[in-house]
DNA sequence: CGGGATGTTGAATATGATCAATGAGCGTGG
DNA sequence: CCACGCTCATTGATCATATTCAACATCCCG
C-alpha cells in the first residue's frame, strides 16, 4: 500500500523551510495542494474550523495525518488553565501515544482534511512509519524551540517569535544577522488565532499578548487595522525582537 | 541485525511506568542493567558526568541511544539564557534531527554509556527504527507535559512536579486523587542536578527554585539535610502541590 | 441597528527576577 | 589536621514584568 504517502511526505519535506517546519503554515496559503492517498482502512475527516477531533484522555489508537488545514493540540489543568502545546499543519501527524490514551486535546483551527489510519494499519506500513518518524523528528525540534520560548523569553519576544513563524522561509536559517540595509523586506501574515488562543500558546494572558502587539505596532515593527491581518514592515527588524538573533 | 535492540526496547518499555517515561529515571537505581547489543557499525561511548556529547549546531547525523546514565538536552539564546529541554535516561534516544544540524546541546548528567549508530545504519535497521519511533512518542508526551509546566505552572508547582517525576511509578496514573488516609507513603529521591540546572529546566532562577524547596520543607512536605538527598514524607501531598491533581 | 464576542487600554497587584550578603560542604595544600 | 578558597545553596530586600480587575472600543453577524 501507498507509496503515495511516502513520496508525498518527501516532496513536502523538501518544499518546507529547513527548520521549524512542524506546522508553521497557519494561515499561509499553500497552492500546491496535497494529493490525497486513496487507501482502504483509512477514514477521511473533513472538518470545519474549531472542531474537536480528540479529547485529552480519549482512547487514541489511530494515526491522524493532516492533509489540509491546521490543528492545535492543547492540555488543561484541573483548575482550567490551558496550554496550547503544538500548532500543526499539512503533513503533520498526531493521535499516537505510547499508552492507549491521548495526552492532549486536538481541535481544528482552520477547516481541515485529515486521514485517520487504524493503528494496526499504520504500524504495518513502512511508508507510513517513515512519514511518522520524519514528522515526529520535526515536531520534537519545534517542541524544543517552544520550550525555550516558554521557559526563557519575555512577552514581546514570544509574540515576535510567534509572528516570525508565520512568515514562510524565515526565522530559521533564512535570516542570518542584520539584513543588507535598504532592502525592502515586507511580509503580510494572516493571524488565525484569537488573542486568547495566542496567549494560551505562548504561556501569557490575552491582555499581555494584546499589549505586546500594541507595543510592536507603536514601534512601527507591525501595522494592522483588523487584528488578524498583520503587515510586517521589516521582517528582520521583527526577527531582532525574538531574542533568538 | 539486532533483534537485541528491539527486544531490549520492548522489555524496557513494559517495565517503565505507563506515562512520563521519557527519561524520568534520574538518580533512580535500575538494577536490571541493560544488555549491550554487540553490533558493528556502532560506536560505544563511556562518559563521566557533565561531559558534552554534542553541541547546538554540530553536525548530527547519528542516532544516540542511552544504555546507562542520563543525558540532558539544552539550548542557549545569544545573550546566554539557557533552557534545559529534556532529561533523558536509559532507553532514550537523541541526536537525530530533520536537518543535519543538532538543535540542542547534549551532555551527560551522570556517568553514562551510550551507543552511537551511523545514520545510514540506523535507517536500515527495522528494529532500531522501531525503537526510535517508540521513544520519540514517549519523548513527545514528556515535552507536552513540560510545555504545560513552563507555560502555566507557578514556581512551587514546577518544583513539585519535578520532584514527583523522580519518584518511580508515581505522578502518572499511580496517584489517583487523594490517597487512602493513614497510609505511610514515603519516598526517597536523589537530586542529581544543581539548583541552577533545575532552574534552567523549570524556566526559573536558582533563587526561586531554592525558595520553593525551602517552602516545601517548611510546610513539612519535604525533608533534607544535604541538598541532594530529599525525603518526601507523603508522596500524595507533594502530588497535590503539582497543580495536576 | 443592536448585541455578543473579541480586542485594547489603564490602574493596582502579585509573582518571580535581580542584587547582595551569608553560610554550608568539599577538596587541596600548608 | 586545619585553614583556605571554591562552588553551591539559602535568605533578605528591592525591583520589574506579567497578571488581575475593570472599563471601554471595535468588529461581526443576525
Amino acid at each position: 500500500m501507498s507509496l503515495d504517502v511516502a513520496s508525498l511526505a518527501h516532496s513536502m519535506r523538501d518544499r518546507l523551510p529547513p527548520k521549524h517546519d512542524a506546522g508553521w503554515t497557519l494561515g499561509i496559503s499553500r497552492p500546491e495542494a496535497m494529493a490525497e492517498p486513496a487507501e482502504k482502512a483509512a477514514r477521511h475527516l473533513d472538518l470545519p474550523a474549531r472542531q474537536t477531533i480528540l479529547d485529552e484522555g480519549d482512547e487514541a489508537r489511530s494515526l491522524h495525518v493532516i492533509l489540509e488545514g491546521s490543528v492545535m493540540l492543547s492540555k488543561l489543568l484541573p483548575d482550567g488553565r490551558r496550554q496550547i502545546i503544538e500548532l500543526l499543519g499539512p503533513g503533520d501527524v498526531f493521535g499516537l501515544c505510547i499508552n492507549r490514551l491521548s495526552d492532549v486535546t486536538a481541535e481544528t483551527v482552520l477547516p481541515s482534511r485529515i486521514v485517520v489510519y487504524d493503528r494496526a494499519v499504520a504500524e504495518s506500513s513502512p511508508s507510513l512509519q517513515r512519514l511518522v518518524a520524519d514528522r515526529m523528528k520535526a515536531q520534537i525540534c519545534a517542541l524544543h524551540d517552544h520550550a525555550m520560548l516558554l521557559g526563557r523569553k519575555n512577552a514581546v519576544e514570544r509574540v515576535a517569535t510567534f509572528l516570525m513563524r508565520l512568515v514562510p522561509n524565515r526565522g530559521g536559517q533564512g535570516c542570518a544577522g542584520p539584513l543588507a540595509a535598504g532592502k525592502a523586506d515586507q511580509a503580510q501574515v494572516h493571524v488565525t488565532l484569537t488573542r486568547q488562543e495566542i496567549a494560551d500558546y505562548l504561556g501569557l494572558t490575552l491582555e499581555t499578548v494584546s499589549r505586546a502587539f500594541s507595543l510592536l505596532k507603536r514601534q512601527g515593527v507591525l501595522a494592522y487595522g483588523r487584528h488578524d491581518d498583520v503587515t510586517i514592515g521589516n521582517v528582520c527588524r521583527l526577527c531582532q525582537c525574538t531574542g533568538s538573533h
